[in-house]
DNA sequence: CTTGTTTGTGTTAGCGCTAACATGAATACA
DNA sequence: TGTATTCATGTTAGCGCTAACACAAACAAG
């Protein structure tokens, strides 16, 4: 009760009638008391502290531990418009290939202190729109929204930061015109065209492409477009089947299964991910089929299953994770360096083709 | 140059030598003139819509649309002290359970406009700590953490954050003591012995017990004790391997390879997930190896891939998407209704057994 | 010694929003 | 018809921090 410490919280005990906040954290004030300095002087001990002599560091560290204090991040950013926030946004975070762009990007961005504030659109432009209007809200750094499609009032938005020095980043694809944003990526058309050659180059003629079932995943949609047009060009007959959306491992059984009840098995299957392609490889097996002999499959992504089933899946490997990184170089770059002109695609970060045992046409 | 619009610009030109900052953007102020009436009015639309009448609403909306208002979050959250962030801090992103887990969270908090700040640790608690600081300077709405083991300065700002009104939730643990904090997950000690006691129940008796190299994961050590305690209760011989931490299916390949090669196959391994399981599997069942005849296999965590292969690798079954949803909820439930006691359990999450074909001894 | 030029710290004035109180008009009640 | 009670909006005063400038002391150059 007669704590003299707590004397001094009365002193204005008169005048507290009127008004009162404060979140009862403690502040720069507090520590400012604590070390004798002004706010100001803790406040470049913590953000420039060559700006300060070695003694009053000292002093201001010492309130500091001392006090616990955290700081205010809205205040900092209020006052100062400067966040050190990172705003991602993706279609899905389940998705193992978004995870690891994820891990990718705060691993590069990690020892800089940057923070991630991470979004998920399920694969609607509307969601997109709406999470990039969220995130913009806390100023971010630099703003990370996936593909190259978004609705008008987006680009506004994204073109609008991109002006005030944010840098804008599209990420898992690129485009084959002069691109407004940053990306890093590849071209997905390309990449179908790819797969398609490399079946016709394994002397395939005969083909299934299975794409997914997801609406929104435009990039997944240009590949399988890529593969299309590319199989027209080089007199294919291609059969398009468009996989149930549950399981991919199950929906990849599925299209085998049935095609072998149809007795309408193609000589290979492309197929729009790994998983698919894994399930319809374990299939295939466990129905007597040889592979490649009688069936060649071809997956995308190169995800671990692939390398491990069947002797080996080929596949198309892209940088999952490498996407995420260079995400996060260039950001750094540009908060470093603003000069730099947004507009240079150095990030073609191409997919490869991994050739393995699925599709050896003896 | 005669541009009209300007000339209201150039008003305060003797008195503009003074201070200027400003971040250019459009704020309530420029709303509020727009629509003819107060910035707290303009406020009080956007957050309380019903104390506003319908006539004055319309006119702020168009108001609204024509600035192409966003709102500044920092200068929100500085006013109020409260924003809609929930912090959450896993080891690993890139891990599949972590991504289902932070996806399950964002279903349940996304139709009430949060946003996540998300953080990774890298399964270190110093690096937990500084996470935790950091998003705590967000002022988030909540704060979830991963496990229920951290430092002592952790521990302090969690319970200075929890007397603060702000839920905190550790999620994938569940102590047996009366939690401090809301607990979301399950214990795993015990996960480890129902394990080892279905592959007793099973028959099997010389045992191998395969565990993660990750040293900072606690959880995973948990069950490997709670597996080795109950196989001494048994009176079963068990030999640990620790699996080299590189790509997980080649280490299950490798440990079940090298096993092979001293010819010392005990009848059945546990392994610490699904991963090592599988490609124990795969590499088992190359090499001759009649599953489950003369090897039991049993892995952890239901991956997709342990239904898939060898006619279904008997595993553990535990809820990745569930315990992110459940935390989400109970972010939800605390926001709505203050009162509740935070410390009841009514979280439990408890794994389930099942039993495929990979542990049948005949 | 002047006169510049650092160097370290203090002072002032907001950043854009919202809590709390104030006010005036409309409605209710006796 | 006066007074109490809504209701809709306005006014005031910060939230905790930092940009920009101010200023005194220490040092440099002529």
């Amino acid at each position: 009760m007669t704590n003299p410490e707590k004397s001094s919280v009365s002193l204005g005990h008169a005048s507290e009638a009127k008004k009162r906040k404060t979140h009862g954290r403690t502040t720069l004030v507090d520590v400012a008391r604590h070390a004798g300095v002004t706010t100001m002087t803790v406040s470049r001990t913590l953000r420039e502290p060559h700006r300060v002599t070695a003694e009053t560091a000292e002093r201001v560290n010492a309130a500091l531990k001392h006090t616990g204090y955290a700081p205010n991040k809205s205040a900092g950013l209020l006052a100062s418009g400067r966040s050190r926030i990172v705003a991602a946004i993706i279609p899905n975070i389940a998705n193992s290939i978004f995870a690891e762009t994820i891990q990718g990007l705060t691993d590069a961005l990690q020892a800089d202190g940057y923070e991630l504030l991470l979004a998920a659109t399920g694969y609607s432009m509307a969601r997109e729109e709406d999470q990039i209007r969220a995130v913009l809200g806390w100023a971010p750094s630099a703003l990370i929204v996936t593909g190259r499609h978004h609705t008008e009032a987006a680009l506004a938005m994204m073109r609008r930061a991109s002006l005030d020095g944010v840098p804008v980043i599209e990420m898992w694809d690129q485009s084959t015109r002069a691109a407004e944003f940053i990306q890093v990526g590849f071209n997905h058309g390309k990449a179908g065209k790819t797969m398609l050659d490399h079946l016709v180059a394994c002397g395939y003629r005969d083909l299934v492409y299975v794409g997914s079932g997801v609406v929104g995943d435009l990039r997944a949609r240009e590949r399988q477009e890529g593969f299309l047009a590319a199989s027209r060009k080089a007199h294919c007959q291609v059969r398009l089947i468009t996989a149930t959306a549950e399981e991919p491992m199950v929906a990849g059984r599925k299209v085998v299964q049935q095609l072998i009840g149809q007795s309408a098995l193609p000589q290979a299957m492309a197929f729009s991910n790994d998983y698919f392609a894994a399930g319809a490889c374990l299939q295939a097996v466990e129905q007597g089929i040889v592979i490649p002999g009688q069936l060649g499959i071809m997956g995308f992504g190169d995800m671990t299953i692939a390398g491990q089933l069947a002797g080996g899946i080929s596949t198309l490997a892209v940088p999952r994770f490498g996407i995420g990184f260079r995400a996060g170089e260039c950001v750094l770059a540009q908060m470093r360096q603003e000069n730099k002109a947004p507009g240079l695609n150095a990030n073609l970060l191409e997919p490869h083709l991994v050739a393995r045992q699925t599709t050896r046409m003896t």
